[in-house]
DNA sequence: AGCCATGCACCG
DNA sequence: CGGTGCATGGCT
């Protein structure tokens, strides 16, 4: 059996709003087997395989991300990372800003879903950490290996 | 490992 | 022709 995280959530950097300038529109995923859960699986031996996401926000829209693993490293290149692009427009009209907090999940019926906590709602957890590691958070997993 | 950056293709 | 995303390299 896998692990079956059904929700993440993700501290923005200034590169994934956009305000560094960049237009790179994706953020990345570490690669890290609960986090992977999460989405749905890839197939590795395919150059830089990818999925399609639908994502639900708070009001009921829907969005389309790209989950994709970009792994030329083994097809002569230097890449071997996960994104999640496509949400430059989902963050624009969001407003989100660098430290705000993405919260993605995933229901009983691998419906996505999306929303979002301003830096200046975000709170402290009971031991007192706001903001770990990465910045990646698994909020709720459910299963074991 | 994670964030920053960009040339080019595509599309309105 | 300006905005967006792909694919990739660079920097710390």
């Amino acid at each position: 059996m896998t692990f079956e995280t059904r929700s993440i959530t993700k501290v923005l950097s200034a590169n994934d709003t956009g305000e560094t300038g960049g237009h790179q529109a994706g953020i990345l995923v570490p690669r890290e087997r609960r986090l992977l859960s999460f989405f749905p699986s890839l197939n590795e031996k395919d150059y830089n395989p990818r999925a399609h996401l639908k994502f639900v926000d708070a009001s009921g829209l829907e969005w389309e991300f790209a989950f994709i693993y970009y792994n030329n490293k083994f097809f002569g290149g230097t890449r071997n990372e996960y994104r999640l692009t496509r949400m430059t427009r989902f963050i624009r009209e969001a407003g989100l800003a660098a430290d705000d907090e993405v919260i993605l999940s995933r229901s009983e019926a691998d419906e996505y879903s999306i929303d979002f906590k301003r830096k200046s709602e975000a709170r402290p957890d009971e031991r007192g950490v706001l903001k770990l590691g990465s910045g990646w958070k698994i909020v709720d997993m459910e299963g074991r290996r």
